[in-house]
DNA sequence: TAGATTTGACCGGT
DNA sequence: ACCGGTCAAATCTA
């Protein structure tokens, strides 16, 4: 809370430094670059500040802009973060309530088994465990999750992982409430988030026999396309190359396709990175598809499957571990 | 040592 | 009373 404090503090005074370096170079004979270097760390510095806020990590109760898109559905007032620790009794009453009234939707997971992948695949979230119970008539333990950031940033986003009976292969997550919390891609920008952030979520850990496989080399491009506007997305949490809607016995259905194995294995053809068939089994012998009701998924913001909703899109780089004297130069900035 | 997981106890809804 | 969901202390792990 103090560091958090003096971080935003520093951060303020830094923009407002900045600001008056900038005046001074305003003069014609300084150089474009040196103005644009200073622009740029002046957003840089003020993107960290309003990310803390955003966090509420002060108690001030607000957002100063939201970073998440409003879904249709409005969730509920009071899933907002607790601030106060001396709100838990009473919040461990109308729990139950919440439960009721909170948002959620239901995707389903398929892993090829025999592959040594014991659970679904990453989703790009960070997840803690606090629960399992044996369900009444199901073969298999319902897990529970809920966002490693509850804590840190009020983020109340939870899961719950039920493999089927009838499929050992599908796994049914449903995921109730949204992400308010700023995750770093600890794929893509791995090498810039704070060590704690670096760590794998539990899932992939799982992944014994195919770790290699996940090991993100700091080479390694991961690009995304959404094939509607032909948008590039990037970076993608889920390396969905393909969202595709299709019609299901009188549902739509949002059809995403298997994990690119090009993320996998960039060796992989081509052919098998556009590939959308459940399951499809790539060189590492790994599959992944996901299905979820169009009208529920659209709903959900936070949902991980969701291509324009990913968590990148409320993630500014800028917000993580940008070292104020990092040397921008022109191809950087984009000028 | 901090963060994650496990697991029995507890709670509220039905 | 039963069941599903959550808590929290104990334990694990990197």
């Amino acid at each position: 809370m103090e560091l958090e404090q003096r971080t935003l503090i520093n951060e303020l005074n830094q923009g407002k430094e900045l600001a008056e370096q900038l005046r001074s170079y305003l003069n014609p004979a300084s150089s474009l670059e040196t103005r644009q270097f200073l622009i740029e760390k002046i957003l840089s510095s003020y993107d960290k500040a309003l990310s803390m806020l955003n966090w509420d990590a002060f108690g001030f109760g607000v957002q100063v802009q939201p970073t998440i898109l409003e879904s249709r559905h409005s969730f509920p007032k009071d899933t907002s973060p607790r601030t106060d620790v001396s709100d838990q009794d009473q919040d461990q009453k109308t729990v139950f309530k919440k439960r009721k009234t909170q948002e959620r939707f239901t995707e389903q997971v398929r892993v090829c088994l025999g592959t040594g992948v014991e659970g679904p695949l990453d989703d790009g979230y960070r997840w803690r465990k606090y629960g399992q119970k044996v369900i009444l008539g199901a073969n298999f333990p319902r897990e529970y999750y809920r966002c490693t950031h509850r804590h840190s940033q009020g983020c109340l986003a939870m899961k719950q992982v039920q493999r089927s009976d009838e499929d050992p292969s599908i796994f049914e997550v449903t995921y109730r409430g949204r992400h308010t919390c700023v995750q770093a891609s600890h794929f893509a920008i791995s090498n810039q988030v704070h060590p704690q952030q670096q760590k794998q979520p539990h899932f992939e850990e799982k992944l014994k026999p195919s770790k290699e496989a996940f090991n993100m080399g700091e080479e390694l491009q991961v690009k995304a396309k959404d094939l509607n506007t032909g948008e590039e997305i990037f970076p993608s949490f889920f390396f969905l190359d393909e969202f595709i809607e299709k019609e299901n016995e009188g549902e739509s259905t949002y059809f995403v396709g298997s994990i690119s194995p090009a993320f996998i294995s960039p060796a992989t053809s081509e052919s098998n990175y556009l590939s959308t068939s459940p399951c499809k089994v790539d060189s590492f012998g790994i599959g992944y598809d996901v299905q979820a009701p169009k009208s529920e998924l659209t709903d959900i913001i936070s949902a991980p499957t969701s291509v324009t909703n990913s968590p990148v899109d409320d993630l500014d780089i800028s917000n993580f571990n940008f070292d104020i004297n990092f040397p921008f130069d022109d191809n950087v900035l984009g000028y």
